[in-house]
This record gives structure tokens, C-alpha cells and sequence, in this order.
DNA sequence: CGTGTTTGACCCGCGC
DNA sequence: GCGCGGGTCAAACACG
């Protein structure tokens, strides 16, 4: 298809089939494009060959290329996994606690408990894996008012100094009014309810609490949408607040879990490196920003040109084409 | 004096 | 129904 209208794209098509890459349909639209051209059938007869070949060899490096993308996945989701235990391992290993109370309480807090639960259980026992869906399924027809009205939850993890002894401040741009703080029975350090007070009507609540394994992390935990823009974005002076919410690196990644409205920022890496990103960044990303985007296909481009092997395929691929693309044009001329 | 924090009391949902 | 535990309230307090 594309063949008969351009040799230019250099697309590699690794998920396009690459067994219909050489089937009989590219060669005669090729021939047709000749004749269309009005090309002498003697010269369609001498490239027909070279095609051929450039087309075989080609359709081998699609396959190679396609195994070679299915070995990342595979990796990929090996690094996935690995990620998942370690955080089944470390910040929130009351989240893994099997108490019914607790279970029952986690399973209630809509989406991003369900993500971290079903993080916790795909990582100790694939096995046992029980599935996100599963859950909200059973919510919906348990309790389906809840399902809707239950605002929307996020949990962020700060690091904090281990010196610090503060309290548990989270400076994250808003701004925020303490009305309580109470002891949990699982973790001895106490928690405090925060609320926004950026804007009397501003529902958000926050709660923050020192993470039960390293008390130099704390777990913030966000209910609910802002109605009211980031004081940071109208106060671009205040340095403090962009430093604070810039995401050193993605703890969850979001694709794997598009659907479910959450955010897990990673505030756990040393401060050096956090200045570090941020230094180099030197700007605040969300995820859905074009920034943080780019960033993305950065890092997944810097991953890739890594490889060697996946840089030799790539110019094979890539070169493969431009032949292609030589050729016609020497068709034409 | 205004604003924010602290902290004990109270409320409410859940499990037994 | 009772006890437990998390979440919230509100008076007292601290601070600039």
C-alpha cells in the first residue's frame, strides 16, 4: 500500500505484518507504479530482481526487529515487576498487611490503592494476581454510590532529611491547614490531616505520615481535585514550591495504569540526585505536560540507542530503505 | 489581633 | 450491642 505511493517512508512496520511485507501485493503495486510511470518493461525486468532481494532482506529485518522489540517488552515487563516488588517491599508495606479492616479500608479508596494493591500482589505472587478490574468490579456492585462520590486519590512520596525534625511538612505549592494529627496503631510515627486552604471551597484533603520503614520518607496522600489553579503557576517567583513538586522520577509508571486518575511521584532518590534532575530539567513536569513527554521519549530513545545490537538492526533497516528509495528513483530517472 | 497549630474529645463505620 | 480505630472538630495555645 504504502509502496505503491512512496519509497521515502521509512517506517520499519514492526507491527505491520511483516509477512505480508512480502507478499505478492508491494511487488505488483510496485510494478504498476512503473508502468504508471510509463518505465521501459526492460528496466522493470532488471530491478525486479534487486527488489525482490531488497524486499526479502528487508522482511528478515522486520522479523529481527520484531523479536528484537519483543525481548524489550519482555524486558520491560521484568523491570516492571521487579519495580513492583520493591515497592511491595518499602514505602507501604501496611498495604500489604492482611487484616480484613484494612483490606476492606484499601479496597474502599477507589483507584490508587487499587493500582499499589494490585502492584503488592502481582509482585509477591503472579499467581495470586487479583486483578484492579476485579476489585472495582466487586465495589461497583457492593457499594456503586460510593464508587462515585469517593473523590479521587493520589499518593506521593517525599524525602525528607533524616535530621529533620519538623514535623510533617510536605511543601508541594499548596497551601495547606493542619486540623488534626493522630497516632495509627500501624505505624508508630503520627499522621496529619491537612487541608487546602488556598481556597475556602477547596475540597482537597491531605494526609501525611512518615513511612513505617524509612522514617526519612513520608507518604503524602491527596484526596480529592483542587477547584482552584496551582499557586505555583500564579506565583512563578516562589521557587520553593516548584522545587518541591518536581518529580524526580516516576515511581509507577502511568502506563501502566492509563485508566486510573493517579499520580505516584518517586521523592525517594538521594537529595544530590533530586537537585541534580532538577538542575538539568530545570523546570517542573507533569506527566501529561508536553515537557515530561519529551523527557520520556528521551530517556526511552537514550535506552535504545544504548543497544547496539538494536543500533545496528535500526541503520540496517534504515539503510535497506534508502536503497529502496535509490533505486526508485533510478527507476524514474 | 489575626492566623495557624496543637491536642483531647467526639463521631462514625466496621468487625466481632 | 460493644469495642476499636480512623477521621474530624474545636477550644486552647503559640507566634508574628
Amino acid at each position: 500500500m504504502e509502496y505503491s505511493s512512496s519509497f521515502v517512508d521509512t517506517s520499519l512496520d514492526l507491527n505491520a505484518k511483516p509477512l505480508q511485507l512480502f507478499s505478492e501485493t508491494p511487488i505488483q503495486q510496485v510494478q504498476g507504479s512503473f508502468i504508471d510511470f510509463g518505465m521501459r518493461t526492460s528496466v522493470k525486468e532488471e530491478n525486479n530482481g534487486a527488489l525482490i532481494e531488497e524486499l526479502n532482506r528487508v522482511n528478515t529485518e522486520n522479523k529481527k526487529l520484531t523479536e528484537m522489540l519483543t525481548v524489550m517488552c519482555e524486558n520491560y515487563n521484568t523491570l516492571r515487576n521487579n519495580l513492583m516488588d520493591y515497592m511491595s517491599k518499602n514505602p507501604e508495606p501496611n498495604l500489604e498487611t492482611t487484616t480484613t479492616k484494612k483490606r476492606k479500608s484499601v479496597e474502599r479508596s477507589s483507584t490508587t490503592s487499587c493500582m499499589i494493591k494490585n502492584n503488592a500482589s502481582s509482585a509477591k505472587n503472579n499467581d495470586n494476581s487479583e486483578s484492579c478490574s476485579t476489585d472495582e468490579d466487586h465495589n461497583s456492585t457492593k457499594k456503586p454510590k460510593e464508587e462515585h462520590v469517593k473523590a479521587k486519590i493520589s499518593r506521593v512520596y517525599f524525602r525528607s532529611e533524616a535530621s529533620d525534625t519538623t514535623g510533617l511538612i510536605v511543601k508541594d505549592g499548596y497551601q495547606w491547614r493542619k486540623y488534626g494529627q493522630k497516632v495509627t496503631r500501624d505505624n508508630p510515627s503520627p499522621r496529619a490531616y491537612f487541608k487546602c486552604s488556598y481556597a475556602p471551597t477547596c475540597p482537597v484533603k491531605k494526609k501525611v505520615q512518615r513511612s513505617i520503614d524509612d522514617q526519612s520518607i513520608l507518604v503524602a496522600t491527596y484526596e480529592g481535585e483542587h477547584n482552584h489553579p496551582h499557586p505555583a503557576k500564579l506565583e512563578p517567583n516562589d521557587s520553593s514550591s516548584n522545587r518541591c513538586v518536581t518529580p524526580a522520577s516516576l515511581r509507577c509508571s502511568t502506563s501502566l495504569n492509563l485508566s486510573a486518575p493517579t499520580l505516584t511521584l518517586d521523592m525517594t532518590k538521594s537529595k544530590k540526585s533530586i537537585t541534580e534532575d532538577a538542575n538539568k530539567k530545570a523546570t517542573t513536569k507533569k506527566i501529561d505536560s508536553p515537557e515530561f513527554q519529551q523527557f520520556l521519549v528521551d530517556q526511552m530513545a537514550s535506552s535504545l540507542t544504548k543497544d547496539p545490537s538494536f543500533k545496528a538492526a535500526l541503520a540496517a533497516a534504515i539503510s535497506g530503505k534508502i536503497l529502496q528509495q535509490n533505486q526508485q528513483r533510478n527507476g524514474e530517472h
